[in-house]
DNA sequence: TTGTAAGCGTTATCAA
DNA sequence: TTGATAACGCTTACAA
């Protein structure tokens, strides 16, 4: 009655037919009158008629809703991946409920309690930088409940995932270095417990190897909050050293770079000439610092329809016999710009 | 049965009692024995019991779900906005469903559609640039829905709006170019069918004129996208002829100004010696930028809290004789850097 | 071609 | 202190 909104029963009520034959005319089901069909569908027009999702929900078990739970929205990449998630879901008639963890451990099984609720039919899941333990993921999994992971992938067997190839991202940017003649390359590397810190690192060790170059241990660096001002900071103490100091970095973000290069400016050294930056994520503001910043960019729109789609299916799917989709991995793109660029 | 969820039947089933009894007990109802209260409870979590929120709204016609309907996630104003809204919303025990519209105008009358399906209790509403017309947000508030407008006012009469004081914030941006010694000011415009665009071009206007100062109509430029290559083109022309152009800019916000600044170092002017350049937002990239830029902060999160708060108010007093409330407008701050700071 | 009735999970009302 | 029943809006066997 809220809203005044028109059931099938007004409808029903009004042109002395049954909720069922109301039901069937609105769906077009076979073996329904055109005459009757006409009259239903006229009077639903006429009274604004909409059909309650939750009746729906409730009678079908399923909501046409899909969660996602994300970090925070303000991080460029995530909200990118974001427009991914609706562009595919809405294209396929499901709702998207975004919750955001502000990377608490608490905020994330709350969240998936409330969702639980809410029957939502699967969920997104990129977990927060305090989850360490997933038995809270665990739990669904064992149920069958429809979950795939994005960006971060947990320590979990047989979890779905669609990540980047970080390994890969690193790599290629540490080479790019090399190959523009930096030879003394720090990383100020993520917070060690999330695996795409990991990887990151893993890239960049395996590219100065490569070189033949030998990494200096403390050249890499811990940025735990990301922050510039964090970056900055450790900048600022990795080149204090006039005599014994980096000529490049390569760092985790982008705002850690650009922390970096505040700092590097600061101590008058110039970029590209004396020192090359490269970051990662390819921020919207990397393209108006000064100078532009070379970055690894992510696909986030591509992740999040990879994973929207690979969720779908997963949903649609559940009948027995029906195999887990496979992981998808995709590939970043070096974004070559000034800061990075001293042969021409 | 998904998902292998207890319902209250069968804990009623188990514990050989009524499902009124079962939902009494797990609700303190008064009249239960301790000790059936007590039983029911100990099953209930050893089923690991879930209250189905479906099966409630559809009893209570209440979802305790709210809507959001913004422009673009990846914008920074919006996604501290977003934040805003969650955490009162979650704190009051309601869900948040978001949709992007894109600003297309198409998108959010579908978007109301289906979040009215679903039976949301209210609505918050920052309106696409494309929207002119208004007739499917004053067919809700005719209905008596709960629905809160941020950033955007809409040309209807009743609505309940949080704002931010976009005339002042314009005004006291424009006034601080003028105490750095700016006298030749231009403004790069927003979209003109966006009211906030409107407002800022009267703030700038107003602080010319208090400073007897005259305008140039030719240095108030629109910037209809918005992107940072439009502006630079846009800035390009601007300070094209070198015998009477501007000596500062006020932008309709800080990728506008960005793109300006890349322009007017390319010319080989100095910011802020020879040109001064303030913007309006306060995007994170505002800060890293090269100088950095001076800008007008919108209280994001605030917007969101307050709005949020207004909804809820209203959807909890729906009774008559309830009183709309009132409009909030919320104050800017101006953030100065070193963009547009040439007084020591 | 249409109607009847049961059921999705929960709670409110009335009766016992 | 507890239970039976109806109702929220809709779909779907089954019956007519």
């Amino acid at each position: 009655m809220k809203l005044g909104q028109a059931t099938i029963k007004d409808i029903a009520k009004e042109l002395n037919v049954s909720t069922s034959t109301v039901s069937r005319a609105l769906k077009d089901y076979p073996g329904i009158s055109d005459e009757t069909k006409r009259k239903v569908k006229e009077l639903a027009d006429r009274l604004n008629y909409r059909p309650n999702a939750v009746a729906l929900s409730l009678r079908k078990s399923k909501s046409f809703t899909i969660g996602v739970i994300i970090p925070e929205v303000v991080h460029f990449f995530f909200s990118t991946v974001i427009s991914g998630v609706e562009e595919v879901a809405h294209a396929n008639g499901y709702n998207v409920i975004l919750v955001q963890t502000n990377e608490k451990l608490s905020r994330e099984k709350s969240s998936i309690e409330t969702m639980l609720s809410n029957q939502i039919d699967g969920v997104l899941v990129s977990y927060s930088r305090e989850t360490t333990d997933f038995s809270h993921f665990k739990k669904l999994m064992d149920l069958d409940f429809p979950i795939v992971f994005f960006d971060r992938k947990p320590d979990l067997e047989n979890t779905v995932n669609v990540t980047v190839n970080d390994y890969q991202g690193a790599y290629d940017a540490t080479r790019h270095l090399v190959s523009q003649g930096y030879v003394k390359i720090a990383h100020l590397a993520g917070p060690s417990n999330l695996a795409i810190s990991k990887r990151r690192k893993e890239g960049y060790l395996k590219a100065l190897e490569d070189a033949g170059l030998s990494g200096r241990p403390d050249w890499i660096v811990e940025c735990p909050s990301g922050s510039e001002s964090e970056s900055y900071q450790i900048a600022m103490e990795l080149f204090k050293d006039k005599t014994d100091r980096p000529d490049a970095i390569f760092a985790h973000h982008d705002i850690v770079a650009a922390g970096a290069m505040i700092a590097i400016k600061k101590l008058g050294l110039k970029i590209p000439e004396d020192v090359g930056v490269v970051g990662y994520s390819n921020w919207q503001f990397s393209s108006m610092i000064d100078p532009p910043l070379s970055t690894v960019s992510q696909p986030g729109f591509s992740i999040g329809e990879n994973a929207t789609h690979l969720l779908l299916d997963m949903i649609a799917g559940k009948e027995p016999g029906y195999q887990r989709p496979q992981d998808v991995m995709l590939d970043t793109e070096l974004v070559i710009r000034k800061s990075s660029l001293r042969v021409p």
